[in-house]
DNA sequence: CTACTATATTACCAAATAGCAATTTAGGAG
DNA sequence: CTCCTAAATTGCTATTTGGTAATATAGTAG
């Protein structure tokens, strides 16, 4: 039971489930998912943590950096199966068509470092 | 966006799942949810709106009692899938199988009426 | 070593949530 | 009508949760 209730309180907060959207697009480092959700790092992190932890997201440090991607959901059937869904559900959602649509102007060089 | 976080939210609570898997055996009134899940009343009240708000299941008034079931799932893609999912997900979740099998003996009649 | 930067952790606050007891609503039976 | 019962609603409390600022950790560059 306690898997799967982490699956889905992981998707159940929108700023959370529009980090899964746009790890759909590709990798990504803490500092530009906070550049593009508007939140303070903390939150981010907290967040993150949340959706690693319910096997939705794996992070891989890449020196100064922490790299996150989406999982293959091996570790979690009922992680694999919400991200697949995911894949296609929530693309004509205005929030997530817009933050998708601003993701390429995002890049680490520019929006990390205060 | 909404439609999407209503459902994991609803399906992100131990005793609303539960609920749902109870319902995959036959519909059920309160009372008998209540005996079930031994909490209060109001509670599993709250629980049913949250899961009808989702699209989850859907309420029939029978004179006094009000009969819970699955949805067909046609209000929301969301609740469709996960439902779906949900058939064969948990059937060997200790707490869910312990309830199943006590399922049979909770009955209208004896478990209404304090 | 020091200085700087990206992320994680800690401490705290406000809002949301699961629970209950008490009450209200609504239907059935006398 | 009154009495009884199933369910919903209200009002409240304890816990959880999303957020922040401040601090700690860890890697890079000099």
């Amino acid at each position: 039971m306690k898997p799967f209730i982490r699956v889905m309180k992981a998707l159940s907060d929108p700023n959370r489930v529009k980090i899964i959207k746009m790890l759909q697009q590709r990798v990504l480092c803490v500092c530009e998912l906070k550049a593009a959700l508007n939140v303070a790092q903390p939150t981010v992190s907290k967040h993150l943590k949340l959706l690693e932890d319910a096997g939705l997201v794996a992070s891989e440090k890449d020196g100064l950096w922490v790299n996150y991607s989406l999982t293959d959901g091996s570790s979690s059937p009922y992680a694999a199966a919400v991200l697949g869904n995911l894949r296609h559900w929530l693309n004509d959602d205005r929030q997530v068509a817009d933050l998708v649509k601003k993701l390429p102007s995002i890049r680490r060089e520019d929006v990390c470092k205060k």
